[in-house]
DNA sequence: GAAAACGCTTGATCCAGATCAATCCTGACT
DNA sequence: AGTCAGGATTGATCTGGATCAAGCGTTTTC
């Protein structure tokens, strides 16, 4: 993902105040000197690789996590073997406010490719958001923009179908993409067809099929996970079912 | 819904010290002297009617709201007049979590039932919390509690069946209602069948015909609104997918 | 207290997307 | 450069639940 960036690793361990994600991330939004005290907590490990967990489901909870660089996939896990992938995280996303609540982790976190990561410990960012009013602002504008895109996936899943899905995932992308500075329109993914039906409640054949079909429409052309979006206008009118189902929609 | 209490008009503007629902509610786990302080920004509005709204998607947001007693639904209206049920919020229930990010209501709340409420602006609440950390914490852990149950919401629409998902409906409701006080086999519904389908992401009909045939299977009774929960164990195994599918579930 | 309106149930039919079943890449390893 | 394994595509078939279509209470309205 990420467009094929090299990554440096000169800029790994670089503090809050020189990265470039400073208005996308946590730091968001503060004061310099209060970055400062934020970026005294930070710990910055060594890169990941693509399988590596972050944590896995019932793990205690002590930190949260920030993509740097690559991409992350939340998932919870079921007895049987099968699993509910819960999102897909690029940089400056952050990872596991579900465990606070219990202090425990509530879901996996698997990275998709050699990913970099920066590590909060949560004790001692909540005494430090407790000194800093706009980083308890920041956090409760985090937690409440997670709850609202949760709850926009309910009515992704709940009411949406196959294709209104998997083309709202890409414009999803390309959105994102786009605020970290990459190409809205090109860009490769880093997980799987599997993954993305799994996220999207389809078949992995579902998908398949989809990306066929929205390509031969000229909508996008792919190959493999290598994606290139060429007509947003009618992707946007595939999200809100319109177009090939001539406008009706169901009251549910 | 809850148990045909006659609502005491007496009790509306009891102060949270005094209040039944202290251990569920935001004062959970302060300190007297906190719950005080907390109680001085509460606002404790009128009882408001089946119908009446809390806010709509789109206002300006200002409060938070905790049903106090009756019941309220969340939901997000689309343009064609269809919405998608985020909720059903009961007693000590927080409301309006994910307005925080954008300062604006993501969603719409509407009350099923005459329902009391209290009202919590939310620059107070975010000031007090910064003085006050066991309040800061308890913010933390609800919104993180309403990321983690959404997310088990999206693995519901995500990969249960229909009778997976009905029957997880009601040992939830079931759950919340004995923490509460109330019978946890014994209850009313304050929504309709249409509400429950669109919440679970099903058609009126299929719930219909579920209620039916677990009533059939001695699972439950069902008469309109009033449902008796009978077979625990076996209502559970249904959650898990077990029972009548002899156990085999799908990795996806 | 009649009637309209709504919510719920039940039956018949249909279809989007799952499942089953090959085959075909493409990259990793020897 | 050949083999192998996991992912991706494509086709054929099946099915859970949606949709369509009546009826049937209950509640609300005037």
């Amino acid at each position: 993902m990420s467009g094929r960036k090299v990554i440096s690793f000169e800029n790994i361990k670089v503090a809050c105040k020189n990265c470039s994600l400073v208005t996308l991330c946590l730091p968001m939004g503060l004061e310099p000197d209060d970055v400062e005290k934020l970026d005294e907590i930070v710990k910055r490990n060594r890169p990941l690789h693509r399988g590596d967990h972050l944590f896995r489901e019932g793990d205690k909870f002590h930190s949260l996590f920030v993509v740097k660089t690559g991409s992350v996939k939340t998932y919870a896990p079921s007895e049987d073997g099968g699993e509910q992938v819960l999102g897909f995280h690029l940089p400056g996303e952050l990872i596991g406010l579900d465990a606070i609540e219990k202090e425990q982790h509530h879901c996996s976190a698997k990275v998709l490719e050699t990913s970099a990561v920066c590590e909060i410990p949560f004790t001692n960012l909540e005494q430090l958001s407790s000194q800093v009013p706009s980083l308890q602002h920041q956090m409760y504008r985090l937690l409440s923009r997670e709850i609202g895109h949760d709850e926009d996936m309910l009515t992704l899943l709940g009411k949406r179908s196959a294709e209104e899905r998997l083309a709202a995932f890409l414009l999803s992308l390309s959105e994102r993409f786009k605020r970290r500075g990459f190409s809205a329109s090109d860009f490769y993914l880093s997980m799987s067809r599997h993954e993305i039906g799994n996220y999207l409640g389809l078949a992995v054949e579902t998908v398949s099929r989809l990306f066929t079909r929205f390509q031969d429409e000229g909508l996008l052309k792919v190959e493999r996970k290598h994606i290139q979006l060429l007509d947003f206008e009618r992707l946007n009118c595939v999200v809100q079912g319109e177009e090939r189902n001539s406008g009706k929609r169901q009251y549910t």
